[in-house]
DNA sequence: AATCATCGCAACCGCTCGGGC
DNA sequence: AGCCCGAGCGGTTGCGATGAT
């Protein structure tokens, strides 16, 4: 158990009093008080948990502890192999935006996800075969095949397009109106609603790719085989990544999060 | 059993960015 | 326009756990 820096500033009266962050291993103790300010707060104004929470740490320290650890989407537990090839070739397209690679792993978060690449692959990656420049290669295969599929199944696409259009315009206001409330319900620092509808575009764009890369092994022609509406589907559902981590696959435990903290925000 | 090396991960640090004034 | 502050991101460090000798 340590203590940090000191802190120092005038408050009250003109009256010098420092202030010490407590630093190091979070405690039981310390993790409760911050979960039970977040379930009467929300996330956000981290600076000031430390007073509302009782807590000798500074927001930055809060934050990372709440969004790495305490966060109740959290996924435990291994990297499991499709995890791990997500990684590879995200990675691979976009280097070290851990953030950016973790939005397409739900409950997984960007500090678990550059640990694990740390520890499995930086190594491995500084030999001339390295797994990164393999994943590069096998990402350019993929997109070169991936645009042929495309070309190829534009017509047949245009024809279902037509049919599923009406349907799937019934269904769209159904699913804008449960986003309209998710968020509206969990608030998120900065994100106009259209730069969440611009992220929802790109993240559906990801979505179809991640699809077609997971489906890779088992058969190499489903991919193109996935409709628009899945895509899209996906990509609804991962809308939230931007601000909550939430896909179908953590759905159970995001309903755990609102139970835990949205009816109180 | 003791020592050393390595691994895995939580936490910290420094920087950048965006919003408010 | 410039400054300040809060939040987020990527890089790095520190330390406990585990394995090898």
């Amino acid at each position: 158990m340590y203590w940090g820096e000191v802190m120092a500033g005038h408050v009250g009266r003109g009256v010098l009093e420092e202030e010490v962050w407590r630093k190091g291993p979070w405690t039981a103790e310390e993790d409760r008080l911050l979960v039970e300010y977040v379930r009467l707060h929300c996330e956000g104004r981290w600076n000031s948990v430390a007073r509302l929470a009782g807590l000798k740490r500074n927001g930055k320290s809060c934050r990372l502890r709440w969004v790495n650890y305490l966060r109740p989407d959290l996924k435990r537990g291994q990297i499991t192999p499709q995890e791990e090839s997500i990684i590879l070739e995200l990675h691979a397209r976009w280097g070290n935006r851990w953030s950016t690679i973790a939005r397409s792993l739900p409950g997984r978060t960007d500090n678990e996800i550059k640990n694990y690449w740390r520890t499995h692959f930086k190594k491995k990656a500084k030999s001339p075969s390295d797994a990164a420049e393999k994943a590069r290669n096998r990402l350019m295969r993929k997109q070169q095949f991936h645009q042929q599929q495309q070309q190829q199944q534009q017509l047949q696409q245009q024809h279902r397009a037509q049919q599923q259009q009406m349907q799937f315009n019934f269904d769209m206001k159904g699913i804008m109106a449960m986003l309209e409330d998710d968020i509206h319900r969990t608030p998120y620092k900065s994100q106009s609603r259209q730069e969440m509808i611009n992220m929802h575009q790109n993240t559906t764009e990801e979505q179809g790719y991640l699809y077609s890369m997971l489906n890779d092994n088992s058969s190499a022609s489903s991919a193109p085989e996935t409709s628009a509406e899945e895509v899209l589907w996906d990509g609804l559902w991962n809308i939230d990544d931007v601000h909550g981590n939430f896909s179908v696959a953590s759905a159970a435990s995001r309903f755990g999060l609102y139970n835990l903290v949205a009816p109180f925000c």
